[in-house]
DNA sequence: AATCTATTCTGATAAATGTCATTGTTTCAA
DNA sequence: TTGAAACAATGACATTTATCAGAATAGATT
């Protein structure tokens, strides 16, 4: 049985928020809702998008292959937020692939309807501008990250930007657990070379790890780590 | 003489081409001319924008300082591109400094009639929406650069690029004249590496130097090598 | 033209990170 | 439950890049 938009709450947290109750019945008509499993993707770098992806449940991380072969990854993204909506308006291939990190639902919305609805509805514009907006800064700071941190500093960033992006078990353990060689795409280093400082990061007591899972044990001190200090 | 918006050619380029003429008339009677010196900058990270810029002419960088103290530059803009649109958009504050890189011709509009326009013409939201996928699109590709390339690779493409974008002289130099210390910040390297790497393109063959003027010579090749061969 | 200052360049060395080879450990499905 | 496949860990070494110190040069200024 399908839910209706009219009661998803996660609407709140995207540009869907700006919609008239006359539009969110068009979305919520004419959206497919989907089930994706662990590892499948949602769309491909270079693919066209018939429309966009509202996320109910799960992670996906958004990345880009570089021409040595390397998967980097981009962005991760949380419960409610849209995915594609950069290629919808640009009307344009994606530039990014979307692999879902634990089982997702997501909500498929055709892009006539948000063609449509961008073209009238000023407020919903505005919305997803300054989604943009934010995801534009986001992307400036990864950048400056990138090319002036160590490795060291953005893993310690990482583990910190997980646990307070996506919270921990009773445990302590982060709840979103990602493989080695995810979380060297993340960062942007060799997979060995980050196992080795997951492994130095552990012998100092700053995480700790059971199998895959990573708990962070001194936040603060891996806080003061990414910031240099 | 202040010269009149609904005349420049540079509107074509930028967001501005989607006002209507009454629109475009407010623009023009409330736009301030002003013009910018070599170094001097138009603003600094973390201040709050009253409104954006309109580059008539000359170029800008628009760099980050990160915590180590070091300046990284995520864009150079264009004539005709528009300045600070992010932060009035989503009423922030910018994330970015701006600084002429030559003598420049800008025009400041007011936040008032950007924010205006925006909520009255989707056609213009529309348009600012498109330049900031495409900006956002450019910011991915550049994280994975920094992340999988090679300074060696980084620095080839800067050459491409700043041929394409800005032009040679009658001699094959490059019509933007950067320092070594720009460059350094374009690719995210130590000033001392980014010199050594220049003589080693120099040595090579691939490019020629007089003083700070630099001149693409083997473009094809330096394409190759951004391209990893 | 001589001087000054900022910038560019070079060398020596250290530190960070990548690569390749190999072994140990989980995970998951038959 | 067990064995294959995927994943994680480690060692040895190569490569890339940063850092520090100092010399050379260009460009501005008198």
């Amino acid at each position: 049985m399908e839910s209706k938009c009219e009661n998803c709450i996660v609407r709140q947290f995207n540009s869907l928020r700006a919609l008239s109750k006359e539009e969110l019945k068009k979305v919520s008509d004419s959206k497919i809702s989907k089930k994706i499993k662990k590892g499948d993707s949602l769309f491909v770098e270079g693919q066209k998008l018939d429309g966009v992806y509202c996320v109910r449940e799960g992670v996906s991380k958004l990345s880009k292959l570089s021409s040595n072969g390397k998967e980097q990854i981009v962005k991760l993204t949380n419960k409610g937020e849209v995915m594609g909506q950069r290629s919808v308006v640009a009307e344009d291939f994606t530039n990014l692939s979307a692999t879902a990190i634990n089982d997702m639902e997501v909500c498929f919305i055709p892009k006539e309807i948000i063609s449509n609805t961008l073209n009238t509805n000023p407020n919903f514009s505005l919305e997803v501008l300054r989604h943009m907006a934010h995801d534009l800064k986001e992307a400036d700071d990864v950048i400056v990250n990138m090319s002036q941190k160590t490795v060291k500093q953005r893993l310690a960033e990482a583990f910190v930007y997980l646990k307070k992006n996506y919270g921990e078990d009773e445990y302590g353990f982060l709840l979103l657990t990602l493989s080695r060689d995810d979380y060297a795409n993340i960062v942007g280093a060799a997979t060995e070379s980050l196992i080795r400082m997951i492994s130095e990061f552990k012998k100092k007591g700053l995480i700790k790890t059971s199998g895959k899972k990573i708990g962070v044990v001194e936040e603060q001190t891996l806080q003061e780590l990414a910031d240099g200090f």
